[in-house]
DNA sequence: GATATAATATTAACACTGTAAAGTTAGATA
DNA sequence: TATCTAACTTTACAGTGTTAATATTATATC
């Protein structure tokens, strides 16, 4: 009896090959430079086909950003471990935040630009990985919102402030690589400082 | 002899037509939901007259978008005038950009998010508006670097990391509008303070 | 093993898209 | 009036997302 189960794991198998052409297509060529006959061509199915498994490309581009989120959240969960300076640690989770995205640019690109363009659904929602990834945020400035070690401020507030500064700086980054930055390292390791150090004074 | 100034003139007023029906379907649809057959539709001509007026669609987008960089950049430097405080005015500058970005959040996201994805030129050349918008920028924070309001710094650094800060709220702001943000106002107010605050420090 | 049934995949089609090439028209020059 | 030229349109092509109808395949039942 167990045909149902592998029929099931099968047609799993097949949303993760489409999933995974989507995904290497997109992130090189961009999302709006790929066709659906494309993504068909690369698994060698027809592009009908791909409607079985997503509603629609949108759908598709949405699926492929969670994936993202998942990796991002997993990327960051790493560091929390071996760390006691909550402030430390939130730098270092700022640092790595930024570093995921210029690794990834296009992914990032696609989840946090892209997307809320096609889907008006924040990708938030109770449970999401978003939420997760926003959870874990939360908690690393709670904790030195708790600790006394930022002046009082609300700390939805704080946590809004440093998500401004990292977003702004990897975006800045990814869209305009030929502007005459500072040396990347220094600017991002600047702009994470200047901000704990805003939330400190 | 004044035929030709007047086919001149009447030349340059249908680049206008043309520029201004992109921006309103552009802003209003999305970019990537506007064809060129609708701009023709709007101004009543074929879809191919657009192309003796602009190299393609991209190019249309942006002439667009350099109108969006005047339009800054005189909101911006009507500023300039009333202010002697170095501090204060780079505090409503932040303020101001932030505030463009939100009143015309579409012009925003196309000149500083979707352009740069299809021209990889930067449109700061030599000359260009983008040029002046950023050296205003400079000015404003060199100001507060040499009257040693700030902590020595590269002023180039600190210019970016205050764009990074209030291009990060902007973008936030605009594509996540369902976000429980703190009150927007406050949120801004708060991450230009903070990021000022961490500049002095 | 043959047949009915359900799952999965494909074909054909529609209404669009950006844009190149060729054709048309109106006004200026000679 | 004939010719030239700039401005604009028509036509056409190859490609798009997506739907409905159809075909194929694999399983379950007899």
């Amino acid at each position: 009896m167990g045909t149902k189960e592998r029929r099931a794991r099968e047609k799993e198998q097949l949303r993760q090959q489409i999933l995974v052409a989507a995904r290497e297509l997109f992130v090189n060529e961009g999302y709006e430079n790929i066709s659906m006959r494309k993504i068909a061509n690369k698994i060698e199915y027809s592009p009908t086909t791909i409607y079985l498994y997503f509603k629609d490309k949108a759908d598709l581009l949405d699926s492929v950003c969670q994936e993202t989120l998942l990796n991002l959240l997993n990327t960051l969960e790493q560091l929390k471990r071996d760390e006691s300076d909550p402030v430390e640690a939130l730098r270092k989770s700022g640092r790595t935040y930024v570093e995921f995205g210029l690794k990834y640019p296009q992914d990032y690109k696609l989840t946090f630009v892209i997307r809320p363009q096609f889907q008006k659904g924040l990708g938030l929602e109770e449970g999401s990985v978003g939420e997760k990834v926003f959870n874990y945020l939360r908690e690393m400035v709670s904790e030195c919102v708790q600790q006394k070690r930022f002046r009082q401020m609300d700390v939805e507030t704080t946590g809004q402030v440093l998500w401004s500064a990292v977003h702004g700086v990897t975006l800045l980054l990814i869209d305009f690589p030929d502007f005459p930055w500072t040396e990347k390292d220094e600017l991002i390791d600047t702009v994470i400082h200047t901000t704990i150090e805003g939330l400190k004074a």
